[in-house]
DNA sequence: GAACAGTTTGACCAATCGGTCAGGGTCACG
DNA sequence: CGTGACCCTGACCGATTGGTCAAACTGTTC
């Protein structure tokens, strides 16, 4: 096996890492970044090849080498930020605001990710279906951690009579399962419902239903 | 090992092949697609080799091209009978039972489906996450097809008042989310829930709440 | 405009993958 | 126990894939 590591690498230095990324640096690993989402997230980490990944950034395939040392980094830096950026709208919800709401608002966030984040999801999607092999850790960590620590806000507003009695693990999970289900399930929801509408668009006022009725005490 | 009965001894080909199907040819045909199932399931179309199919066969690789012509016609074997299996409880969904009774005897089937099969959830989300390049056709009109049917039925019996209003194809769909996501996901849900309880175990009440109430006029 | 860092590429490589093939082993049955 | 159909395998092949490399090109700065 190749064991030659290049000790002068990128970003990953602990300490002053100070790199002033060039113009043309930021252009091209935006556009390597983009392609990539593009390609990991339609096929999968193994089905997509490198040579897919260059012809849809309009590079040659060397060329996306000299910006990431290998295809696996490219799809860790696309998973790096992801973790975060899907459970931000979890973060936002405030234990002092009014319980329906804030649990409205937050399914109501997951589903509009769903219609303007397609592929991100399909992205995470293809991860955790596969085991989740790269992000592992993240997920009983930061994941569970977040979670937890808003599950028990939620058996608090249950506890105050503000919210019907439900489990809150399971609540979380059933919006994530009900939200991203029309970005992971696409294809088939639009077999399904046939061509036309944007399932979405449907998808809103149910979900305003079942959860309305589900949380009313 | 697992020993599953896989009861699919197929003899297609409408035609002339009606070979009699030796024990041997059985025994390894089901060994093969036993091996497929656990193997795609876990990796993907592309994710998976014939080497590791033929590995957790226990078999040769080119004994497996003896019994399949190509990787692609194990892959579709598996999937030729597998959306039939899981359209099959809806199939049994009944216009002259009861209409919550007949909708949460579906929910309840395909929780259950979930945890005795993760893997043909994990399959055919696969298949259908990467855009259906092999069943696509059977989901715009087989699946389709029963969709609509069921939905119209379950529009009935709306109108008859014996169900809250909502939509029914939105309906279904929260059916299959909301209970596939403990099998595709179940990485995620158990790393989420900690290690020990089966996370279907509390999903099961829940789910049970959950359309009691959506479905109660 | 020299000089050097940063950028790009064609040619190439080793490994892996799906699949083939000739030949040999094995089973069932008369 | 012979024989033909069925079963199995090691060796091999062409294509694809992730990755390397030397050399050439470009942009920027003094």
């Amino acid at each position: 096996m190749a064991e030659e590591q290049n000790a002068q690498d990128f970003t990953e230095d602990g300490d002053e890492g100070k790199r002033p990324l060039t113009r043309i640096q930021k252009v091209n690993r935006g556009k390597i970044l983009e392609a990539a989402l593009e390609v990991f997230s339609a096929h999968g980490f193994r089905g997509a090849t490198l040579d897919q990944i260059a012809a849809e950034a309009g590079l040659s395939k060397p060329n996306v080498l000299y910006y990431f040392p290998s295809k696996e980094a490219i799809h860790e830096a696309l998973l790096a930020g992801l973790l975060d950026i899907w459970l931000a709208p979890l973060r936002k919800m405030d234990p002092e605001g009014e319980p329906r709401e804030e649990i409205m608002r937050y399914m109501r966030r997951k589903l509009e990710m769903s219609r303007e984040m397609p592929r991100e999801s399909r992205l995470f999607a293809n991860e955790v279906l596969q085991g989740a092999p790269r992000i592992g850790a993240g997920l009983s960590t930061d994941l569970k951690t977040l979670v937890d620590e808003k599950a028990a806000v939620i058996d608090t507003w249950i506890a105050q009579g503000r919210l019907a009695p439900v489990d809150p693990h399971h609540l979380i999970f059933s919006i994530w399962a009900l939200t991203q289900h029309y970005a992971d399930f696409d294809v088939q929801v639009r077999a399904v419902l046939g061509p036309g509408k944007d399932p979405i668009e449907g998808a809103a006022p149910f979900l305003e239903l079942l959860f309305t009725r589900l949380l009313t005490p």
